[in-house]
DNA sequence: TAGTAACC
DNA sequence: GCTA
């Protein structure tokens, strides 16, 4: 395990999960997908479709359709309530000293060829706790830029088991993954990435009335 | 608008 | 810079 990387509250962890722990997390997220199954987003405006394919638990989850961007606590498909947050990922999140409780948990599955486009994570209604992302199955190059759209960018390669916490500054930087290397893990059973990414949505102050 | 093309 |  290297050393941490920390730059203006960007912390990348390489390794954090032990090979042990990554696959406890996999099999809860399975358990996950089972009762709330994939979706393919779609642009909004253009109805493009996504090459990522997503689900969410927690009490809200993040949805993309023609009509925008936005958070909601259904499955856009079976009309369900989200699966509950799994114990392990709270933990996980209350480990690296996020305040508050994780609300979204997205669940992003890279099959070979998917990629997703420089974005921020600005949909949430609050940007003080910080984003949490757990890196499992194949490695991903992950391209990471400023606050702007434009400027220099770098990449950095995320392996099973890394967890990157997008805190301060970083909250709100550009990113996205360029392409996952395929056949680079042997975790997930026929090959891929998930990416989990634990946000909080709502202000702390509004998390009683929940 | 988390996609994509096209042009440099 | 386009998209509906």
């Amino acid at each position: 395990m290297a050393d941490t990387i920390e730059a203006a509250g960007l912390a990348i962890h390489p390794g954090l999960l032990s090979p042990a722990e990554q696959r406890a997390l996999l099999s809860d997220i399975a358990a996950v997908i089972r009762k709330a199954p994939l979706f393919r987003p779609t642009m909004p405006r253009t109805g493009k479709p996504f090459s990522v394919m997503m689900t969410n638990c927690g009490p809200l989850g993040w949805v993309s359709d023609k009509t925008g961007y936005r958070y909601q606590p259904r499955h856009p498909e079976t009309g369900k309530p989200w699966p509950p947050m799994p114990d392990r990922l709270v933990a996980l999140w209350r480990s690296l000293g996020a305040p508050a409780e994780p609300e979204a948990c997205l669940v992003n599955m890279y099959d070979e060829g998917a990629k997703l486009g420089m974005h921020q994570d600005s949909d949430e209604r609050t940007y003080d706790a910080p984003v949490v992302s757990v890196s499992l199955g194949d490695t991903a190059v992950f391209r990471m830029g400023g606050t702007t759209r434009r400027g220099p960018t770098r990449s950095v390669r995320l392996s099973s088991g890394d967890v990157v916490v997008f805190g301060g500054e970083s909250r709100l930087m550009y990113h996205g993954i360029d392409r996952v290397l395929s056949g680079s893990s042997r975790l997930i059973d026929g090959g891929g990435r998930i990416n989990l990414t634990l946000r909080r949505v709502t202000p702390w102050s509004d998390a009683p009335s929940l």
